[in-house]
Parts: C-alpha cells; sequence; structure tokens
RNA sequence: UGGGGCGUGGCCAAGCGGUUAAGGCAACGGGUUUUGAUCCCGUCAUCGGAGGUUCGAUCCCUCCCGCCCCAGCCA
C-alpha cells in the first residue's frame, strides 16, 4: 500500500456536499445485478464502488436483483450471485432485495400516470415503434394511440395483466416528447406483455416492468440516495429524473455514472462470457479461464486480491481498459503475502544421491517472512525428484546464465542439502530418466563449505512420500489484447493454449489433503489452488506464475 | 449526423489558475536473498491540437481533431 493518501472521487465530492448541506442523512447505494449471468470481475468494481460507498460512509447498500426480465433470468444466477457478493465480504445491507418485490406497487404506479395522462396504452407493433421513434437526426411521430382516454388505457392495462391481450400486441408508453433530442425520452416503454413465469412471482404477472421504468423506482422505495451505475446509462438519467418527478415516490434518489472496467485480453460482457459458456468454448461460468468471480475463485485468486485491484482503480467518468498486468499485480500481492510456501515438482527427473541411505524430516517455515504461518515438515530421501528444466548436461552453461543442475556442479535443494551431479543414465531412446548425484553432508542451514558454491537453488520432493497430482496450467483466454474492439468476433482470438494439463506431477506429501480455497506458492513455480471442479482427484490449479525477471 | 460523455507518460490515474505535473502497473538499471520470487534503491511526461482570457493555464473561454454511449416491447 502506499503512504499517499487516495484523492477522494467525484461522486464521495457530490455525497460530502449532500451531507455537509443536510440533503442525505445517511447513505444507501445498492448493488443491482441482473441474474441473467455470473458475475464478473467488472462487477467486482461496481460491488467495491457502491458497497465501499456505503462502508465509508456508514450507510448501507442493498443487493437488488433487478428481476424485470423472466426471459433471460434464472434462480441458478440469483444463487451464484448472492454467493460471489459474499465470497469478497461485503454485507448485503437490507438485501437481498429484488425488483420483483415491487411489482405490485410499479403497478399501481403505472395506473397513476395514465390517470394523469402521462401514460398510455399504444397498439403499434415492434416495427412501427421503431419507426415512429424517428432516427439520431430526425424527430419522432406521435403514435395514433396518443390521446388514447385514461379510462380506457386503465381498462387496457388491466387485460394486458390478466393475459387477456397477446404478447406484442400492446405496450405501456409514457407520454413523454417523441421529439426530443434524447431518444430515451421518446415515450419509452414502461410495460410490455411476456406471458412467461416469472422465477419468483410465478404466473401471477403476464406483463413485466421495463428497466427504466423499474430502476428508479426500485432505488426511491429503497431510500437509495446515491443510484451509482455505469456511464452507458447517462442518456437514462433524464428519464430516471421523470419518474421520480411525476410520481408520488417516497424519496427522490440520484444518479450518478462512473466508467465501467474494460481489462485487456479478455472480455467483460455478460453476453459474450454467456456465449463462451453456452457455446463451450469454456467448461462453465466458474471455469478457472473466464474473469467471472467464480471462475477466479477457482483459478485461485483471492478475494483481497480481486477487492485491491478495484480499489487501486479511479472511480471516474473516463472509461479506458486497463492492463490485465495491474491485476496480475494485486493477485500476486496478495498470494505473496499470504500464501503458505510447498513444493511441487511438474516435470519430475529422477535424483539419485549415491552417498545417502537413510531418510529424514526437515522442519520448514511456511513463508519466508510469516513465522504465524507456522512450520510443515519436509521428507529427504535418496531418492527425489526435481524439474527436467533444472538439469543440464551442458558443462559449458555459465553459471549465471543457469543457475541450476549441470553435470560436475552443485546445487542448493531448497531447505536442505547441496548435491553435486554426477552421471546421467539414459533409456535406449536417448532420454535422461536419472541422475546420480552426491550431496555435500552438514549443508542444511548451513553455508556451503569452501570451495564449494551451489550454482542456485532448486525445488524437489521426496520419491518416498511424495503425492501424484495433476497440474492446470492457464494462459490468457484470447491472443488479443482487444478482442471484441471494433467488428471483430471474439471468437476468432480465443486462444488455443488457454488451458494445458499436466498430470505426473508430484507435491510434497503435506499438501496430500489441500483444501479447497487454500492458496499455496509452489515455490521457483508459482501460486496454486486445489481445483473444486475435481476433489476426487489431487488436482491444482495455477493461479499465476511467480514474475520472471532475469534476461536471457 | 441530434443528444450525452470523455481526452495528462506503454496502461490506470491525481491535479479544481501559481506544484519540481502525485501515485500505482509495466519497462529499464543496481543492491540484498537457501524461491532467477519477495524486499530495497534509482531512471522514465509539459498535459489531443490551434487560438484566446490572465502577471501567470493541465486547470477558464472558443474552434478543431479523436474516442465512447443512445434509434430493444434488454439491462
Amino acid at each position: 500500500m502506499t503512504d499517499v493518501e487516495k484523492p477522494i472521487n467525484f461522486i464521495q465530492q457530490v455525497i460530502n456536499a449532500d451531507l455537509a448541506a443536510g440533503r442525505v442523512k445517511k447513505v444507501i447505494t445498492r448493488f443491482p445485478p441482473e441474474p441473467n449471468g455470473y458475475l464478473h470481475i467488472g462487477h467486482a468494481k461496481s460491488m467495491c464502488v457502491n458497497f465501499g460507498l456505503a462502508e465509508q460512509y456508514g450507510g448501507v447498500c442493498n443487493l437488488r436483483f433487478d428481476d424485470t426480465n423472466p426471459e433471460k433470468e434464472d434462480d441458478e444466477f440469483v444463487q451464484a450471485i448472492i454467493k460471489d457478493v459474499e465470497w469478497l465480504g461485503f454485507d448485503l445491507g437490507n438485501g437481498p432485495c429484488y425488483a420483483s418485490n415491487y411489482f405490485e406497487q410499479l403497478y399501481i404506479w403505472a395506473k397513476h400516470l395514465i390517470t394523469e395522462g402521462k401514460a398510455y396504452i399504444c397498439e403499434l407493433n415492434a416495427e412501427q415503434m421503431r419507426e415512429y421513434r424517428g432516427t439520431l437526426t430526425e424527430a419522432g411521430k406521435d403514435s395514433p394511440f396518443r390521446e388514447r382516454a385514461a379510462a380506457e388505457s386503465l381498462s387496457l392495462i388491466e387485460d394486458m395483466r390478466l393475459g387477456l391481450i397477446s404478447e406484442g400486441a400492446m405496450t405501456l408508453r409514457a407520454k413523454i416528447d417523441m421529439a426530443s433530442p434524447n431518444i430515451n425520452m421518446r415515450d419509452p416503454v414502461l410495460y410490455r406483455i411476456k406471458k412467461m413465469a416469472h422465477q419468483r412471482t410465478g404466473g401471477k404477472w403476464n406483463i413485466y416492468p421495463s428497466y427504466d421504468f423499474a430502476h428508479g423506482q426500485e432505488d426511491a422505495i429503497e431510500g437509495v440516495t446515491h443510484s451509482v451505475c455505469t456511464l452507458e446509462f447517462a442518456a437514462n438519467r433524464p428519464l430516471y429524473d421523470w419518474f421520480t418527478a411525476n410520481l408520488p415516490v417516497p424519496s427522490v434518489p440520484r444518479q450518478y455514472e462512473f466508467g465501467r472496467l474494460n481489462l485487456n485480453y479478455t472480455v467483460t460482457s455478460k453476453r459474450k462470457l454467456k456465449q463462451l459458456v453456452d457455446q463451450s468454448y469454456v467448461e462453465g461460468w466458474d471455469d478457472p479461464r473466464m474473469p467471472t468471480i467464480s471462475g477466479l475463485r477457482r483459478r485461485g485468486v483471492s478475494a483481497a486480491a480481486i477487492r485491491n485491484f478495484c480499489d487501486s482503480l479511479a472511480v471516474a467518468k473516463t472509461d479506458g481498459t486497463v492492463d490485465m498486468a495491474q491485476l496480475e499485480h494485486f493477485i500476486r500481492d496478495d498470494l505473496n503475502r499470504n500464501a503458505g510456501r510447498a513444493m511441487c515438482v511438474l516435470r519430475p527427473l529422477l535424483i539419485t544421491i549415491s552417498n545417502y541411505e537413510g531418510q529424514e524430516q526437515f522442519d520448514v517455515s511456511c513463508h519466508p517472512n510469516r513465522e504465524d504461518l507456522g512450520q510443515r515438515s519436509l521428507d529427504f530421501s535418496r531418492q527425489i525428484y526435481i524439474d527436467r528444466s533444472d538439469f543440464s548436461e551442458d558443462t559449458s552453461l555459465a553459471r549465471k546464465k543457469f543457475k541450476r543442475l549441470v553435470i560436475g556442479d552443485y546445487v542448493r535443494l531448497r531447505s536442505a542439502y547441496i548435491i553435486r551431479a554426477d552421471q546421467v543414465i539414459k533409456n535406449e531412446a536417448g532420454k535422461i530418466i536419472e541422475v546420480i548425484a552426491t550431496l555435500v553432508p552438514g549443508t542444511v542451514g548451513q553455508d556451503a563449505p569452501d570451495g564449494i558454491r551451489a550454482r542456485g537453488v532448486v525445488h524437489w520432493v521426496s520419491n518416498e512420500t511424495s503425492v501424484d497430482c495433476h497440474v492446470n496450467v492457464y494462459d490468457r483466454l484470447f491472443v488479443e489484447a482487444a478482442p471484441d474492439e471494433g467488428d471483430k468476433n471474439f471468437l476468432d482470438y480465443l486462444n488455443p493454449e488457454s488451458l494445458v494439463k499436466m498430470s505426473g506431477c508430484k507435491v510434497e506429501a503435506s499438501l496430500a489433503e489441500a483444501i479447497v480455497g487454500e492458496h499455496y506458492q509452489f515455490e521457483r513455480e508459482g501460486y496454486f489452488t486445489r481445483d473444486s471442479g475435481d476433489l476426487d482427484n489431487l488436482v491444482f490449479n495455477c493461479t499465476i506464475g511467480l514474475r520472471d525477471n532475469w534476461k536471457v
């Protein structure tokens, strides 16, 4: 963290002014996902902003489902979202709340607008409505149903609600201004007919409110003071304000918009993520390659890393694309501080130590600078494994270029002895299958004796007690920084090597029963966590590799 | 094109008329190190462009250029 105070953002400035002027006594915000998909990293930023504001000002932030369109929604998503929000550590406020809980009130307000001559039942079909709406440069035309008597509209909306009108035949529209330069104000639809069961209200309704008609009123009902959303809703704000000004709402919330988070080398659009899932380009919403909260969790990213990352982002009106490296920085930053260390050999190469017989245990700390993380026991034996990439027959390799095991030279086994490679054993195919080595006695926890200089440090596991495991190594999902920019089809840029499954890996005994949700650093490799998707086997997902700064 | 919004180093971003133009990420040098990790030092901008106002402008005005959002009975 920095010692510099984080500057306050424009929303905090507004809140400070509202508080100072007495316009607001208690800050109430909300996080309003539609349950039509899983939450992703972009939502995490929105949560940090909304729940964060509530925390900072001693207010509350409601998790509220904007479930106004049963066609796309599902309870599976509701449950997944609640789980993600809680996992990230946010207080649900008075939630979970649901827009569907307000359907009755919304309906009463709709009739109120009709009675006031501010809404009418329109019988234009979708295509006609589009034609009547005009274009960006031409004003729209009034609907021929615009001046329908209130009594008739009142009767018709009741028929719509009862399911007496067929889908698409009618809509309830606000009577605002078909010539408005803001297209959202050209008599927007308030209710549409959907003879469809809703995951929470069942078959009670045949009509459902539109986002515009519902959102601001939901906020008003909950007493939301600052309704913070993303930039694309800025053009809807005049409409948001129109409703609260023309309806007897219990409070008048204000909407503020900030730039949503975009990350390169991935996509943060529920529609596209859903496509990846539905068309099986990934194994599900929680596939570790997905930028979803559940995917990041399964990948091994900690909730703290996600929150720290989001808190490092600006809440402003610019909309840019954050470098994936910034997210990766916060992932490593948290994991480096909190993940216990362990050793796992990904591509085992057998080493036989010719001058060693028995076996012993070493007590090793789980973290180089955090004693509170405790100690673990490492088993050492005559035969051990090191990674194939940590050995070379090439004795001409410079010490500084190759700080690993080379025939005739020494290397330190992490937390154990210094050994020297003496002889290579190959199979008929010429593949190295074993290396015979000699250890230097008395070098555990001790510096090398005079005359011996280890090239470097290498991780290892005992062949006696290490456990076989599988390791999933991930790479970015897309090979293009901006896979969905312009008219590109993001599916054309999927990275065919985004997942590499390794088997025959060997992890130290202490991790034989690794727990899902725990984070480990496999020394010299990276950060790993046990995969929650395959508990029958010991499978580790590589969250992210260690930084690799050395230049060739 | 009508409306709305935005343009500060490779990326994110402070700055609110007078600052040596914060900070983070990345990058690049160097030090420490039983993880080529961590950690620690150091290097890295004149603010989209052109005018104007002002003693003085990244901050104010004008015009221009560029990018984003809105023409779903999606949210």
